[in-house]
DNA sequence: GCGGTGACACAAA
DNA sequence: ATTTGTGCCACCG
């Protein structure tokens, strides 16, 4: 088991297992994946998590967790945020070099990963 | 228990 | 459109 895998059960094992479930060439925000956790507006927290993923990314895409702008955020990893894009473009999603991709295009169906809550997106796709 | 931190989101100016 | 401030949450010391 990785070392750095939470909990499960616990709000980072719920993030661990949303994210994992993004299928390949596509992306989520962090809010999407704070909604589906349970909570709108951990989206922050999902950040933290991912964080502390970092390093045993080993089978989680990560990196297909951007923010609501559709955009990379950079935070001022420029590390991370490089990788990141590069890990996209392999996927097939087309990012600037801004980190900027067209959200309504790759990003992933919200209703085919795990969902812990309501999907408050209102719409019904 | 409290305050600080961070890969965020949203409203206001 | 860009910058700033406020809200929110989980985790750590």
């Amino acid at each position: 088991m990785n070392r750095m895998e939470p909990a499960a059960g616990s709000f980072r094992g719920r993030v661990w297992e949303i994210v994992r479930a993004i299928p390949s060439g596509r992306v989520v925000s962090y809010g999407d994946v704070a909604m589906l956790s349970g909570d709108r507006k951990a989206a922050r927290a999902v950040g933290g998590a991912l964080r502390a993923f970092a390093g045993d990314h080993d089978g989680l895409p990560w990196h297909r967790v951007i923010n609501s702008q559709g955009t990379i955020s950079f935070r001022g990893d420029l590390q991370r945020a490089t990788l990141q894009r590069l890990l996209l473009l392999r996927e097939g999603v087309v990012v600037s070099e801004q980190g900027g991709l067209e959200m309504a295009r790759f990003r992933a169906n919200l209703r085919a990963l795990p969902c812990y809550g309501a999907l408050d997106d209102g719409s019904d796709f």
